[in-house]
RNA sequence: GCAUUUGUAGCUCAAUUGGAUAGAGCACCUCACUACGGAUGAGGAGGUUUGGGGUUCGAAUCCCUACAAGUGCACCA
């Protein structure tokens, strides 16, 4: 048992002890503790003040009394203080060493058995018509790394990708390929040919047409029409919908293009996820679900659930969920987008009968969420209960928001190879000798794994709910409150671990509990160490439950700044005593151990050396 | 207009879910090394938590209200 959960018990028993009628003994309710802050004496605190009523008596008396009975009965505790409301509590360095020996033996710490649950996450959700972005990367690493930390709670994980491969803007990239597509030598374009990855060709031509669209749109305006009636009358427009129209007849010819464009896309973004370490079990497409879901439109019917109007079209009325009226089938029975999202919820729940599901999509879906999800609830789906939208923020840039269509998008592809320039330069400066032996490519591979730490951490820390500003320069920078200066922490106790295993110490063994004794106490930066080591656990645990890496990544800095502090006090193996040098060498080894599972949490590799 | 989210140091973010004198990083100013890895550590300065009410032992957190910003309110996806 870790200190905490151990203090929390041995308090629970403190505060049975004032309740003498059994009969009359009220709930005490859960003991909550937190860590002593630091202008005061204690490792943790208890607010005494909720307890005045019940036991009629001062926050401060019972305080005392507390303080009292623990010192007395409970061998964690050897010191107390009450400043009004609240009692801190010091721990003895024999509870301290303890819980590090538990915690050295427990090699899978913070990691849970599986608990027989299953849920899907899906994310990533791509468009096959431009290449992935930075809005994509939050969303990506978001919802990798709420995948690892659900594992880490015993959940068995699939991970799912719903690629949205057709629909207009796909002709239109189609159809500006085929019309600009035409090389020199009479020959269409390709990624080889052009040099470009599949995925940015495309995008390339979507944006060409954007261009041709937009100008012809501005003749006919010149011309006397309306813009929105030439938006909808450009020729360009036009052809687009007969283009679609002919995909969804499926005739061979379009057909044809449309597998060969996106065939191109996905080898792009294969090498994207590839490169940021993305996958995922199961890969949905909406060229093979988009007809889906008029079964479920037909059940909601017979079922009273929905409603058809004169007209054909079928609704549904959530005013009694505080929603309104919305249409799930138009008249002329087709689909709409939640129409799809009906029966491709219902076929990922058939695959894979999963206890739960989440979505992780930006927040301008959360009312598509909330009506998706009340829909399923109304038709009496059993897993109606276990749908969660993750939705998070937009990213943000300096100058504005990103906007496709004015080009100030920034391009996931760019960005994750800046970041491993930048973290080359930074090499450059700070690691000196440190990667003599490395291989050129073996410090490419350093350099990515850094920047891609810099990137990852820097999207992550922030609560997904919250849009963020990202700027570019604290996106790579590997100072401060970064990935990089938790890996750093990583890669100095490593250096120290291969020492020690040189010198032929071991650097797993259990600390000798005679080291607590009173003429030589722990140093407080180890005090530090061993309680932030113990909250580990329960902080996964409080991840998984709230779908929140940044409550790791807020950890994991937390953690590596405590053991900088040690580092800085006190010294691990030029230490005379041995007996130290064993405690510190494996507590050492303990925070490498936990940055480098809670990291990978993050979906961040740790290095060796840096 | 209605709904919803957000508003914390100059900037970017925290705050153990209602607890003590609101904490970090960046930037700025001081310190500490011939170092078990300085991509570091210690310190200083910087706050009416958007404004105003309320709830209670106690509010950045809950309620009301005003203001500001984002998003949604398509028979688009």
């Amino acid at each position: 048992m870790d200190l905490q959960a151990a203090l929390k018990t041995a308090l629970q028993q403190a505060i049975q002890s004032f309740y003498t009628d059994p009969n009359t003994t009220p709930e005490p309710g859960p003991v909550l503790l937190q860590p002593t802050k630091k202008e005061f004496v204690g490792t943790y605190t208890f607010v005494t003040f909720p307890l005045t009523k019940p036991l009629r008596l001062s926050p401060v008396e019972i305080g005392q009394r507390l303080g009292n009975w623990l010192v007395a009965n409970s061998p964690l505790v050897s010191a107390f203080n009450v400043v009004q409301g609240f009692l801190n509590i010091s721990l003895a360095d024999s509870a301290y060493i303890q819980s590090l020996n538990a915690l050295i033996a427990d090699e899978q710490t913070g990691i849970q058995p599986a608990n027989a649950q299953s849920v899907m996450v899906e994310f990533s959700s791509p468009n096959t018509n431009k290449p992935l972005h930075l809005g994509h990367l939050r969303n990506n690493f978001l919802g990798d790394s709420v995948s690892r930390i659900l594992t880490a709670n015993g959940y068995a994980v699939t991970k799912t990708c719903l690629v949205n491969d057709r629909g207009i803007h796909i002709c239109k990239s189609m159809l500006a390929y085929q019309k600009f597509g035409q090389q020199q030598d009479g020959t269409f374009e390709t990624p080889e040919s052009a040099g470009l990855k599949g995925d940015h060709l495309i995008g390339k031509y979507y944006v060409l047409f954007d261009k041709a669209y937009k100008s012809e749109i501005a003749e006919l305006v010149a011309g006397g029409m309306a813009e929105d009636a030439a938006a909808k009358k450009a020729p360009l427009m036009l052809r687009a919908q007969e283009m679609l129209r002919k995909w969804e007849r499926g005739d061979a010819e379009t057909v044809a293009l449309w597998q060969q464009l996106n065939a191109w896309v996905y080898a792009g973004f294969a090498e994207t996820y590839r490169k940021t370490g993305i996958s995922f079990d199961k890969t949905y497409y909406e060229s093979q679900t988009y007809l889906l879901g008029k079964d479920v439109v037909e059940e909601g019917l017979a079922k009273g659930v929905f409603y058809q109007k004169d007209d054909k079209s079928v609704w549904i009325d959530l005013t009694a969920e505080g929603l309104d009226q919305k249409l799930v089938l138009r008249g002329d029975g087709t689909s709409v987008y939640i129409t799809q999202d009906l029966g491709t919820t219902d076929l990922k729940f058939s695959d894979f009968h999963s206890n739960k599901s989440l979505w992780v999509v930006g927040n301008e879906q959360d009312y598509h969420f909330k009506v998706l999800f009340a829909i399923m609830k109304r038709l009496g789906r059993p897993y109606a209960d276990g749908c969660y939208h993750l939705s998070y923020g937009m990213v943000d840039l300096p100058s504005g928001k990103m906007k496709s269509r004015e080009g100030t998008v920034v391009d996931a592809d760019d960005l994750v190879d800046e970041v491993a320039a930048v973290a080359a330069q930074a090499a450059d400066d700070a690691a000196k000798g440190k990667l003599d032996g490395f291989s050129e490519a073996e410090k490419q591979e350093l350099f990515r794994m850094i920047g891609l730490g810099a990137l990852k951490y820097y999207l992550l820390k922030v609560d997904p709910q919250k849009r963020m500003l990202f700027n570019p320069a604290e996106s790579v920078d590997v100072h401060g409150h970064t990935g990089p200066f938790i890996q750093y922490v990583h890669a100095r106790i490593r250096s120290i671990m291969r020492k020690a295993q040189e010198m032929g110490l071991s650097t797993t063994a259990p600390a000798d509990e005679a080291t607590a004794s009173a003429d030589r106490p722990l140093h407080e930066t180890e005090q530090e160490v061993i309680v932030l080591l113990g909250q580990y656990a329960e902080r996964v645990a409080e991840a998984g439950a709230d779908y929140a890496p940044s409550y790791i990544a807020q950890y994991m800095y937390d953690l590596a700044k405590a053991y900088n502090r040690l580092f800085a006090e006190v010294s691990v193996l030029s230490e005379p005593d041995m007996a130290k040098t064993q405690l510190r060498l494996s507590l050492s080894a303990k925070v490498a151990e936990t940055i480098r599972s809670g990291m990978g949490l993050l979906g961040i590799d740790v290095p060796e050396k840096m």
